[in-house]
RNA sequence: GCCGGAGUGGCGGAAUUGGCAUACGCGAUCGACUCAAAAUCGAUUGCCCUUGCGGGCUUGUGGGUUCGAGUCCCACCUCCGGCACCA
C-alpha cells in the first residue's frame, strides 16, 4: 500500500492527456468529426492574464470542467476551449512604470495561466487557443469594426464624455463607477472630444426583446441589463419659446400631469442655452452657472442629497395644453445625456421639481387627487406620485390619470404639440481609447476624402513597436510618426492613421466565435462551424460582467447576425455567473494581504483537492469564505478513496466486477442481499443523486456529498465483504462508481482508480446510469405521527396497503401511548412515506 | 428611493411535489492503534429538562392556510448585491 500521492497521478495523467490530444473536437467535415453526437459548447470568460491566476480563475474553470466533463459522457460533443483578453490597461501601466513592453509582460502571464491551467488538469482543447493581442486575432477584431462602420453602426463625433486624469483616457458609461474610473478610482471629468462610438442603442429594443430568446440566465443578470438599458415610455410634448421663436421638445413619462407644469429647466450644456439669454440681463448669471457646474465633478454632480441649484433665465415658454407662460430655468438636476435636456416641471406630482419649486419659490400646482400615504408631503400632501382622479386639467377632470394617459397623447398629436415617445437610458458604446496597448482603429484620415476605412485587404493594422507607453493627452501611438504617416487608400495622396484603439471588451465581445475558427486566414469564422456550434450552450463567468461584456457581447451577435455573419440572435443560452470566494470575509486584495494562491494548494495538496474543494465550499454562484480545514477536508476525502482503492483492488478477486457492461455481476448484485446488496444500491443512489444534481444546475456541492456517502459505506461493510464473491464484486463496483462520479471534480484521481479497478478509461465510458430496481427495496420506512408530532418509525412490506400500514403503526407502543384514552378523528396516509394519527 | 437575492446547529451548508429538519464537510468530545505524537479507524455531537426511560422546544419575527409548513399566503425585521437627480 501506498499513501495518496497527487503529485505523480496528476502528472501522468496530464502528459497522456497532452500526448493523445484528447480534448480536441473536430469542427463538421474534419476527419472524426461524428454527426451522430449532439453538440455542447461549454465556455468559461477568458481570462485577462495579469500576473498568476487566483482562486476566482481556479473556481471558473473547475466549475466549467466538470460541466464539459459532464456533457461529454452523456454523448454529447463537447468543444471546451482557452484564451487570453490579452489587450489592456493594467499590463500597459505596468509599462509605464517599468519600462517593460506591455507585450513581454502580457507573454509571461499567458503562459503562467497556460501552465497552470494544465497543471489543474482542465480539459481544454488546446489546438482551439487564441490571444486577443496577436495580430491573426485583432486582424478579424478589426475587420469587425470596418463592417460595423461600412454598415452605419460605428460613427465618429465630438460629445460630452467620461475622462479619467489619471489614465488620461476616455471611458465608456459603463466604465464610470459612481463618478469614478473603474480601473483607478480616480474621479472623472467630462470633457468634449471627437470619439469612436457603436450604435448599441439602435439595438435597444432587440437587447431587451431577446431575453426570452435566453434558456437560462440568471434573473438578477437580465434585471440589471433591463435597468441598464432604462428603457420609459412616455410622450414627446413641445414647449414654445414666442420670444426667441425656438421650440423645445421634452421627454416626460407622465403627460397626465401636463397641467401641472409651472416652470421648465434646461440642462446647463443644453445648446440653445446661449441663444435664449444672449443679450439679457440673465446672460452673466447664467454664464457663471454653467461654468462653475462644468467644474464640478461627475461624482459632485451626481451626489445624492445635493442641494437644488439654478438660475432663472428671464425667458418663458408655452405650456402646450393650457397656453400658460411658464419661466424658464436652468439647472444641473437635469442631464443633458438624457431624453432632449429639457423638462417640464411639474412640482406637484414630482419631488426633484418639488424641492427646486420649494427653494425658487414657485407655485406649486396639485392636478391628482391623493396623498401618498409612505411620503406625506406638505400640508396639501404634496408632491404625490400616485395615482387618482385628474384635478384643474380642464376636460380631463375627473377621469383617472392612468385612464386619461392614452386620451392626453392623442390629443397632443392631433394639436401637433406633441406624439408618443420612447426614451432609453443606454448610451451609444464608446469604443476608442487614448492609449497603447490595444487593437488600432483601422481608419485612415485623408485631407482630400477624409475619414477612410483601411481595405480589408490590408489588415491588420499593425501595432508598432513604440518607446514611450505614457500618454500625454493623446494616444501614445501618435508618437509613432513613421506609423501614423501612411498614404490614403483611396486617393494614395498624404494621410494619418488614427491613433486611438479599441476598447479590449471590443476584443472581448466575439472572441467566443473564433474558437470555433480559430487558424482561419480568409474570415474571422467559417459560417459553417459558426452555425454548427453557436450559441454557447453553457457560458460561465463573473457576475462582475454583467452589463458591460455580456451586452456588448450579445450586441455584436445581433450586428454579425444582421449583416448575415451569423444565424444566432443572442451568443450565450444558458449563462452561469459564480460567487466570489472571500478570505477571512473579506474580498481578497494583496493589501489586505488575504490572497490565496492556488498554485500553492495544488502545490500541497494536488490539483483535484483544489478543484474539488472550491466545487464543494457551497451552492457555485453564491460567494464563499476559503477555509484551510475545509482543504483539507476534501483532501482527506479523496485520500480515503485513494486508499480504499488500493485495499480493494488487494483484497477482492481482480475478475469480480469488470466494469460498466460486467452484465453477470449486475445480476449477482441485484440478485445478492445483506450487506453486499445495500452497498450496491448505495452506489446506485449516488449515481441517481449525482445524475439528478448535475442535471438541474450547479448542485456540485450536493453531487460531491453523494460520493462522500457512498465512500463511508464501503468503509462501514467492507470488511464483512471481503472474500466473498458477491461482496468483491458490490466493492469493487461501489469504488470504480465512487471514482466514475468524482471524475468531473478531481479527473486525476478519478481516473486513477477507474483504471486501477477496470482498466478502463473513465472519460471514455459513458456517464453511470442507476439501475431503477436497485433504486427500491422489499420494505420502506414509514414515519408515524400523532397529531403532526414524529413517535415512531416502523418498518412496512413496500406492497402494504393502507389499512396493514395502519394496523402496524398502531401496534407500536410508542405510538399507543399517545393515543391512550383519546379517539382518532382522522387517519392520514401517505403511501410509502408517512401515516399521521389525529387524535382529540 | 427602485430592482434583485438571502436569513436553517459552534461554522460552510442539505432538505425533488407541502410529508423523518439539520445530509455532507469543518470544528469539538471520547475511544482504538502508538512508548508518545501525527496520520488513520470507530463512536458521539441542534437546544432545554431528566440518573435513566422519556418529554419539551427549534429553520429571522408575528400572524394565517393545512391532518401536516424551512417550503404556500399576509405583515414586518435584518443582511448582501446592483442601480440611482433618468423627467
Amino acid at each position: 500500500m501506498s499513501g495518496y500521492e497527487p503529485k505523480s497521478i496528476e502528472s501522468r495523467w496530464q502528459a497522456v492527456w497532452a500526448e493523445e490530444g484528447t480534448w480536441e473536437v473536430p469542427n463538421p467535415g474534419e476527419p472524426g468529426f461524428d454527426a451522430a453526437k449532439p453538440k455542447a459548447y461549454v465556455c468559461e470568460m477568458l481570462p485577462y492574464p495579469s500576473g498568476e491566476p487566483h482562486v476566482g480563475h481556479l473556481k471558473c474553470y473547475a466549475v466549467g470542467d466538470a460541466i464539459a466533463h459532464f456533457r461529454r459522457r452523456q454523448g454529447f460533443q463537447v468543444v471546451h476551449p482557452m484564451g487570453y483578453d490579452a489587450f489592456g490597461l493594467p499590463a500597459e501601466n505596468n509599462a509605464i512604470k517599468t519600462g517593460e513592453p506591455p507585450r513581454v509582460a502580457t507573454e509571461r502571464s499567458i503562459e503562467s495561466f497556460r501552465r497552470q491551467f494544465q497543471e489543474w488538469g482542465v480539459s481544454i482543447d488546446w489546438s482551439r487557443e487564441i490571444a486577443t493581442h496577436k495580430p491573426e486575432y485583432y486582424r478579424w477584431t478589426q475587420w469587425i469594426f470596418l463592417q460595423l462602420f461600412e454598415h452605419g453602426l460605428a460613427y465618429r463625433t465630438e460629445a460630452p464624455v467620461q475622462w479619467c486624469p489619471k489614465d488620461a483616457t476616455v471611458l465608456a458609461n459603463e466604465q464610470v463607477i459612481d463618478g469614478r474610473c473603474e480601473r483607478c478610482g480616480t474621479e472623472v471629468i467630462q470633457k468634449n472630444l471627437e470619439q469612436w462610438f457603436f450604435r448599441i442603442t439602435d439595438y435597444a429594443d432587440r437587447l431587451l426583446e431577446d431575453f426570452d430568446a435566453l434558456e437560462s440566465w440568471p434573473e438578477h443578470v437580465i434585471t440589471m441589463q433591463r435597468n441598464w438599458i432604462g428603457r420609459s415610455e412616455g410622450a414627446e410634448v413641445v414647449f414654445r419659446n414666442t420670444e426667441v421663436d425656438l421650440d423645445f421638445p421634452v421627454f416626460t413619462t407622465r403627460p397626465d400631469t401636463l397641467f401641472g407644469a409651472t416652470f421648465f429647466v434646461l440642462a446647463p450644456e443644453h445648446p440653445q442655452l446661449e441663444k435664449l439669454v444672449a443679450g439679457t440681463p440673465a446672460k452673466a448669471a447664467v454664464r457663471e452657472y454653467v461654468d462653475r457646474v462644468g467644474r464640478e465633478s461627475v461624482e459632485e454632480r451626481g451626489a445624492e442629497d445635493r442641494e437644488k441649484t439654478g438660475v432663472p433665465l428671464g425667458r418663458s415658454v408655452v405650456n402646450p395644453v393650457n397656453g400658460e407662460e411658464i419661466p424658464m430655468f436652468v439647472a444641473d438636476y437635469v442631464l443633458m445625456e438624457y431624453g432632449t435636456g429639457a423638462i417640464m416641471a411639474v412640482p406637484g406630482h414630482d419631488s426633484r421639481d418639488y424641492d427646486f419649486a420649494k427653494k425658487f419659490d414657485l407655485p406649486v400646482r396639485r392636478v391628482i387627487e391623493g396623498v401618498d400615504p409612505e411620503a406625506p408631503g406638505d400640508a396639501d400632501g404634496l408632491p404625490f406620485t400616485g395615482d387618482g382622479p385628474m384635478v384643474n386639467s380642464g376636460r380631463f377632470d375627473g377621469r383617472n390619470n392612468r385612464d386619461a394617459y392614452a386620451a392626453m397623447i392623442e390629443w397632443l398629436k392631433e394639436e401637433g404639440r406633441g406624439e408618443t415617445a420612447v426614451n432609453y437610458r443606454l448610451r451609444d458604446w464608446l469604443l476608442s481609447r487614448q492609449r497603447y496597448w490595444g487593437a488600432p482603429i483601422p481608419i485612415v484620415y485623408c485631407d482630400e476624402c477624409g475619414t477612410v476605412p483601411v481595405p480589408e485587404d490590408q489588415l491588420p493594422v499593425e501595432l508598432p513597436e513604440i518607446e514611450d507607453y505614457a500618454p500625454h493627452g493623446r494616444s501614445p501611438l501618435a508618437a509613432a510618426t513613421d506609423w501614423v504617416t501612411t498614404e490614403c487608400p483611396k486617393c494614395g495622396g498624404a494621410a494619418r492613421r488614427e491613433t486611438d484603439t479599441m476598447d479590449t471588451f471590443v476584443d472581448s465581445s466575439w472572441y467566443y466565435i473564433r474558437y470555433l475558427d480559430p487558424h482561419n486566414a480568409e474570415a474571422p469564422f467559417s459560417k459553417e462551424a459558426a452555425a454548427y456550434w453557436m450559441p454557447v450552450d453553457q457560458y460561465i463567468g463573473g457576475v462582475e460582467h454583467a452589463i458591460l461584456h455580456l451586452m456588448y457581447a450579445r450586441f455584436v451577435v445581433k450586428a454579425l447576425a444582421d449583416l448575415g455573419h451569423l444565424a444566432v440572435p443572442e451568443p450565450f443560452a444558458n449563462l452561469f455567473t459564480q460567487g466570489m470566494i472571500t478570505r477571512d470575509g473579506a474580498k481578497m486584495s494583496k493589501s489586505r494581504g488575504n490572497t490565496v494562491s492556488p498554485a500553492e494548494y495544488v502545490e500541497r495538496y494536488g490539483a483535484d483537492t483544489s478543484r474539488t474543494y472550491v466545487c464543494f465550499m457551497g451552492p457555485p454562484e453564491r460567494g464563499g469564505d476559503w477555509s484551510d480545514e475545509g482543504v483539507e477536508g476534501v483532501n482527506r476525502f479523496l485520500a480515503r478513496l485513494w486508499r480504499l482503492c488500493d485495499e480493494v483492488v488487494e483484497r477482492t478477486a481482480a475478475d469480480a466486477w469488470a466494469g460498466d457492461d460486467d452484465a453477470p455481476a449486475a445480476g449477482r448484485l441485484a440478485a445478492g442481499e445483506g450487506d453486499a446488496r445495500a452497498l450496491a444500491a448505495k452506489a446506485h443512489w449516488s449515481i441517481d443523486k449525482a445524475t439528478h444534481d448535475f442535471e438541474r444546475g450547479f448542485q456540485f456541492n450536493t453531487v460531491i456529498a453523494a460520493v462522500m456517502e457512498l465512500v463511508n459505506d464501503a468503509y462501514r461493510l467492507k470488511d464483512g465483504l471481503y472474500g466473498d464473491p458477491t461482496g468483491d464484486a458490490a466493492l469493487r463496483f461501489a469504488t470504480a462508481t465512487a471514482a466514475s462520479l468524482i471524475f468531473p471534480f478531481a479527473p486525476h484521481l478519478g481516473a486513477e482508480v477507474y483504471e486501477r479497478l477496470t482498466g478502463e478509461r473513465v472519460w471514455e465510458r459513458p456517464w453511470p446510469v442507476a439501475d431503477a430496481a436497485m433504486l427500491v427495496s422489499d420494505t420502506v420506512e414509514i414515519v408515524v405521527q400523532v397529531n403532526g408530532k414524529l413517535r415512531d418509525r416502523i418498518e412496512a412490506p413496500a406492497a402494504a396497503g393502507q389499512d396493514a400500514v395502519l394496523t402496524l403503526a398502531k401496534d407500536s407502543d410508542k405510538v399507543a401511548r399517545h393515543l391512550d384514552g383519546k379517539q382518532i378523528v382522522k387517519e392520514i396516509f401517505v403511501p410509502g412515506k408517512l401515516v399521521n394519527l389525529v387524535v382529540r
